[in-house]
RNA sequence: GCGGACGUAGCUCAGUGGAUAGAGCAUCAGUCUUCGGAACUGAGGGUCGGGGGUUCGAAUCCCUUCGUCCGCGCCA
């Protein structure tokens, strides 16, 4: 990795550097940029700037030392300060064509890195209440979790993904769904039904009704709610679950609320915690002291009449997840949950666990317009857009890479009668075309015998050397965006090696049976191009064809 | 009112405290007898919402103000 052999070299010249006595012992931050301006050089360290600091040295000299030390390895082709005291950096066309070899050598491997101690991680996302099925509200958070996990996976972790589902007995909501199921399974029976009246109204109630009348007949009409609220719950998870397999998210687990209940976790947790002091007892209710732990206001655990709320079942179910093993847990949850962060956070001090391992992710709110016009979304009236509506017009791939393409925490805005009409010009196909296009290339190449060799690599051409570069990269992306929990960086960057590719396409031609070996060198690099874009496509859950 | 997020090109959005703030779309002008034109090259377009501050240096950090969105239940 290029940047990470920088780094040491970096730091290994201010090692040289104090012990010579040149610079006082700090704890120096080691820094590796790319310039701007290309005219600057491959890499640039503002290092000198930021050490000044602490050294009582100019930054002009504090460079000039770190240039000297660079410009002993035969690998750095130049080092030279420059500007207010930056240290450019040019590496040598050796070096850039060994890195080209290594990267045909890793093949896909350049997209993982392991850790010595991988860090066990839950991570819960999506989490729908089955009461409704996918909608594209919810496409951004499933996308989301689902291509943090994958980075997380890609940079060593152990990923466990997980949706809570929300299937307390208790739920109103819960009753008026079954209800309303239950109405449209008696209307498609041609038996009378009252429809409740804040029921369900969206068409797919319809279908859960027609799947049940399809699996258990006709003879359920006068079945009551303890009958109908599993089964039409059930029926909505199978939906929500083929949807959102369909989305490229899979989950290895389904957490049922209710099992909380059922197993006793949650009264006992609820005794553990008032044991400890965490509750009291107020106006016949039992609240959590969650301002000890920052929240704004207390919380009631447990109503007055003896039902818990849902906090109950949210302690006992971190709890439930610590006592599985995992080291840290990740909520990712949609903006207009953001208040229930600080009182989710509070529950897990709380119950003793440090508050670093828990983290809470908010994606903020992406608005939909169609027509021109703002599509406003509610479940009760069936108002909304599912996500598996968005996939039949603009297939799975579109969907996604939209999703992943801004940054999580930006409001988004979501034009769908431009992802349906102009959907060819989704970026995602710019850089699933640089994809095929290399594959039906090699396979030309094929045809005349030609085939990739990266020992030929040698005397490289500027867009070479950027490529290589830019290849290089993706181990470095891949790390950044799974630390900063900033997902689009995979698609900013595939985006970008995509246009690095289509630009040495341009300029250097593959296939030239005259010069076999100019042509094998470049077969190789379109190989590991190959390689670092389908990577980074399937990190995003964006397929990667050989044709178009 | 309180809390949180966001204000960057006509539109949608990138942007690690660093050098001359970028991309896509849109607009305009170009590139093809050659490996996939779903491509490439170029042009125009900016008080980084406003105002203070921190420092060698701020779109980025702090304060303040304006605007937009979200949340503020013994609902889940």
């Amino acid at each position: 990795m290029i940047r990470a052999e920088l780094a040491r070299a970096l730091s290994d010249a201010v090692e040289a550097i104090v012990s010579a006595g040149q610079l006082p012992a700090a704890d120096y931050p080691i820094e590796i940029s790319e310039p701007k301006n290309p005219a600057h050089g491959d890499f640039a360290s503002s290092f000198a700037l930021t050490a000044a600091k602490f050294a009582g040295k100019s930054p002009a000299a504090i460079a000039s030392l770190v240039v000297e030390q660079l410009s002993k390895l035969n690998w750095i082709e130049s080092a030279s300060a420059a500007g207010p005291g930056f240290v450019n950096i040019r590496l040598s066309e050796n070096y850039f064509c060994e890195c080209a070899r290594d990267a045909f050598a890793a093949g896909s491997g350049i997209a993982r890195t392991s850790k010595p101690q991988p860090m066990r991680v839950n991570i819960e996302f999506v989490s729908v209440n089955p009461n409704g099925p996918i909608h594209v509200g919810h496409g951004r958070g499933a996308a989301f979790g689902d291509t943090l996990a994958r980075l997380l996976e890609a940079s060593g972790d152990q990923v466990w993904r997980e949706f809570y589902v929300n299937d307390g007995v208790n739920s109103l909501q819960m009753r008026l769904f079954a209800e309303s199921v239950k109405a449209r399974y008696r209307e498609l029976l041609g038996l009378p039904f009252q429809f409740p009246d804040d029921g369900y109204k969206g068409d797919y109630v319809m279908e859960v009704a027609e799947r049940f009348l399809k699996e258990f007949g006709d003879s359920h009409p006068d079945d009551g709610l303890e009958f109908w609220q599993p089964h039409a719950q059930s029926m909505m998870l199978e939906i929500q679950k083929r949807d959102l397999e369909r989305f490229g998210v899979k989950f290895d687990c389904w957490f049922s609320e209710q099992s909380l209940h059922d197993d006793g976790s949650v009264s006992r947790d609820i005794d553990a915690l008032r044991a400890k002091g965490e509750l009291y007892e107020q106006d016949g209710a039992l609240y959590l002291r969650s301002t000890a732990f920052g929240d704004d206001k207390d919380r009631v655990v447990v109503r007055a009449d003896g039902r818990p709320t849902y906090i109950a079942s949210d302690i006992a179910y971190h709890k439930n997840k610590f006592d599985r093993g995992f080291d840290h847990l990740i909520d990712v949850w949609g903006a207009d949950h953001h208040g229930y962060v600080q009182r989710t956070r509070a529950a897990v001090r709380a119950l003793g666990y440090s508050e670093d391992r828990f983290e809470a992710i908010i994606t903020q709110l992406v608005r939909f317009y169609e027509n021109g016009k703002l599509v406003e979304m509610s479940k009760r009236d069936g108002s909304m857009v599912t996500l598996a509506e968005l996939m039949d017009q603009v297939g799975p791939d579109v969907a996604r890479f939209f999703y992943l393409m801004r940054s999580h925490e930006a409001h988004m805005e979501f034009d769908l009668d431009l992802a349906r009409e102009h959907s060819e010009r989704n970026p995602v196909y710019y850089v699933q075309y640089a994809h095929a296009r290399i594959c039906s290339l090699m396979a030309r190449a094929k045809e005349q015998g030609l085939e990739a060799d990266p020992n030929a690599i040698e005397h490289l051409e500027t867009p070479e050397r950027e490529l290589i570069k830019k290849i290089w990269d993706l181990p470095f992306e891949i790390a950044r965006a799974a630390n900063d929990r900033a997902v689009h960086r995979v698609a900013t960057y595939i985006t970008e090696l995509a246009k690095q590719y289509h630009d040495f396409y341009e300029k250097c031609r593959v296939i030239s049976p005259e010069n076999p070996s100019r042509s094998a060198a470049r077969l190789a690099l379109c190989e590991i191009t190959r390689t670092a874009i389908r990577e980074g496509l399937n990190l995003l859950g964006v397929s990667a064809p050989q044709q178009m």
